[in-house]
RNA sequence: GCUGUUAUAGCUCAGUGGUAGAGCACUUCCUUGGUAAGGAAGAGGUCACGAGUUCAAGUCUCGUUAACAGCUCCA
């Protein structure tokens, strides 16, 4: 008998070699349905594995990254299989699991296999699933497995087994398919319910460019038909929600070949919507002590020779621009940090003086390889709403506490429900290329996690991935459709106040080094409008939104009275357009309900005489009629209400 | 940056080497209406840009530019 611990502690025994399964059974028919794989003693194992000694065990379900880790990996094989069938031949390279779903890279030798061609796979994967073949694991030793895949004429399993080590090579069967493959997997495939192959694109053998290019065919399976049509759902209600796509809809952004790639304009509505946002920040900073300061968009080459930034990105920036006369050299900042360095120098600093919170809205400009950028989420050219505090060490906890505040603040009035944070701390070991001192590390470190729990905020702690000159928090924030995207960071700074000799006059009469906190609660202004585009789908909050009301005449007797509407909703600083083309109000209603405007007023004979308009709230219908006073008064209680209560 | 795909009207997209197309939007006319698409007519094009092949190129070839996807997930 072997003894198996549980994750709650408890521990059971059962007969040697034991299996996964076996033991899942043994609790009930309901989980030995549901498991996919298991963890023994830290391991993820195939359920069908003996277990030859004690162990601990976990059992991994859907719902488990490990679970789910294996249901793709053996989409894989099935894809594999499939593909075996169908292109007799065809040669494999690698085919893991990944974040979602699964993919395998092939060599179809003369044939192409292309996007119309998946859904016959498809169609030959499920036809193979729903044979409920099994998988079966084998040790194989080396020499046998060359000459296995050598003589099938694998040349790239072949590579790979060259280079394991022989005593640690396995492969898995399931019908006429054997790969070579570490595992685990499912017991068989008969849980492989639904299979979408999602796309075919071409990848590097082994990711490196001067092999030869395989086609990789990725594709998303579950155990459920209802699952992956929910999948889809969600692919496709992503796509509607694609900010490139609303962002031309609504008039908000563009790009010009002439201009150059990366480089995003902001168009009238796009703008005024950014500027909203901008003044909203503002107004919240002024509240905690900070101070606006505006500096130019170059810099002389000197300044980030100081900072360090030229000899860490000066090759793979845009290069300096250079004076006519004098040769001087200057780079479009790529940062504001250095700037607001010089600004902190500018008069000697006490230590009465700290915190100093140097705000800035700064563009900055950053060389992007091409193909990496992406929309507004990845540009060349972008705004920070960045600022920069300068204050003692005893004071980094206070302060991140503040920053918090803002941070969530923001969060709130824009209905991101759902966030959580990364601490960003030093290598637990390795210490060596960490700048600053142990003492003030460790008191920031302290003063982050500390802030984090003061604040009941999540968050996860990760070690070695702080930057080499400060420890820092970031911020993700789960959008409606459940999409994680990491928007704010705070960030400690020991190397530029180093680098830049910055000094306060402590109470002690002696010379003292600020530390420095870069900060940025949207991170850019570009994509933070992006990710608040695939939130809302482009339905703003009121306050924000480009058009807040369309006024719609009946018919076009009632223009004019429609223009009296606007003219009086503009003079309550309310954003309104008349509608008055000559259409039915069906056809308005509809038109105007898909342009994402918050409220539609509705006017023809009644409302004239009255003095009213009847009001139809976005996808919410008729709300009956109101005095245009009224309507108006309603309408700003309901905008201040959002932005002030902060 | 590399590989692949794409680029036709303001938008979404058809187009088979031989006269440039549709729907929506736009303009005009009819209609004057009550809570998600009324009807008709019209205007709108250097087929991304530059070369080449051909009697003839939106279509074929090459180059350039830009967009999209992948290249980061490693048996």
């Amino acid at each position: 008998m072997i003894k198996i611990t549980f994750p709650d502690g408890s521990v059971r025994e059962y007969n040697e070699g034991v299996t996964g399964l076996q033991i899942a059974e043994s609790i009930s028919s309901r989980l030995a349905q549901d498991v996919l794989a298991c963890g023994v003693n830290g391991e993820t194992w195939d359920l069908s594995r003996p277990i030859n000694s004690d162990a601990s065990i976990v059992l991994y379900k859907w719902d488990d990254e490990q679970g789910k880790h294996a249901f793709w990996h053996t989409s894989a094989h099935l894809l594999a299989e499939a593909l075996q069938e169908l292109y007799p031949g065809i040669q494999f390279g690698i085919g893991p699991a990944i974040e979602s779903g699964f993919y395998y890279d092939v060599d179809p030798g003369e044939t192409t296999i292309k996007e119309a061609d998946l859904v016959n796979i498809e169609k030959k994967m499920a036809e193979l699933a729903s044979k409920k073949e099994v998988l079966v694991r084998e040790d194989i030793a080396k020499e046998d497995a060359l000459k296995m895949f050598g003589d099938r004429g694998e040349t790239y399993k072949c590579e790979l087994i060259a280079e394991l080590e022989d005593g640690h090579i396995t492969t898995y069967t399931q019908g006429s398919f054997t790969d070579l493959c570490r595992g685990p997997h499912l017991v068989s495939t008969a849980p492989i319910k639904a299979i979408k192959l999602t796309a075919v694109a071409g990848a590097y053998w082994r990711g490196q460019e001067d092999r030869k290019q395989m086609t990789r065919i990725y594709g998303i399976s579950f155990p459920k038909k209802k699952m992956l049509d929910e999948y889809l759902a969600m692919m496709e209600e992503a796509k509607k929600r694609d900010h490139r796509k609303i962002g031309k809809e609504m008039e908000l952004f563009m790009f010009s070949e002439t201009v150059g790639k990366g480089l995003p304009m902001w168009l009238p509505k796009g703008t005024a919507l950014r500027l909203r946002l901008e003044d909203f920040l503002k107004r919240i900073q002024k509240r905690f002590g900070y101070q606006q300061v505006m500096t130019p968009h170059i810099g002389n080459k000197q300044l980030y020779v100081t900072s360090g930034h030229y000899a860490k990105y000066g090759k793979d920036s845009f290069q300096p621009i250079h004076t006519p006369e004098e040769n001087e050299e200057y780079l479009l900042k790529p940062m504001n940090c250095p700037h607001h360095c010089e600004i902190y120098k500018w008069q000697p600093r006490s230590y009465k003086d700290l915190p100093l919170r140097l705000a800035e809205f700064g563009t900055v400009y950053r060389y992007e390889q091409s193909g990496e950028l992406h929309g507004l989420t990845r540009v060349r050219s972008f705004t920070q709403d960045d600022a920069h505090i300068f204050c003692r060490p005893d004071q980094v906890k206070d302060e991140f506490l503040r920053v918090m505040d803002i941070i969530f603040i923001i969060f709130r009035a824009l209905n991101f429900e759902n966030f959580e944070a990364q601490i960003s701390l030093r290598d637990k070991v390795n210490r060596e290329k960490y700048i600053g001192s142990e003492d003030n590390w460790e008191r920031a470190e302290q003063a982050i996690i500390e802030a984090c729990q003061e604040k009941g905020l999540p968050a996860k702690v990760e070690y070695g991935e702080a930057a080499f000159y400060g420890p820092k928090l970031d911020f993700m924030v789960k959008d409606a459709i459940g999409r994680r995207w990491q928007l704010g960071t705070i960030q400690v700074d020991y190397n530029l106040p180093e680098r830049f000799q910055l000094e306060y006059m402590g109470s002690d009469n002696q010379k003292h080094r600020p530390v420095m906190i870069h900060r940025a609660p949207f991170g850019s202004m570009e994509r933070f409008v992006a990710v608040l585009i695939e939130h809302t789908g482009g339905k703003f909050p009121l306050w924000l939104t480009p058009d807040q009301v369309v006024v719609l005449p009946i018919s076009e007797k009632f223009n004019d009275y429609a223009e009296k509407v606007r003219a009086y909703l503009d003079s309550q600083d309310i954003r309104a357009l008349v509608d008055d083309r000559n259409e039915k109000i069906g056809r308005k209603i509809r038109d105007n309900e898909m342009k994402r405007i918050p409220y539609l007023l509705i006017v023809g004979e009644k409302e004239a005489e009255n003095g009213e308009v009847s009001v139809r709230k976005q996808g919410e219908g008729d709300q009956g009629s109101k005095k245009i006073e009224e309507f108006a008064k309603i309408l700003n209680e309901e905008v201040q209400n959002m932005i002030n209560k902060y």
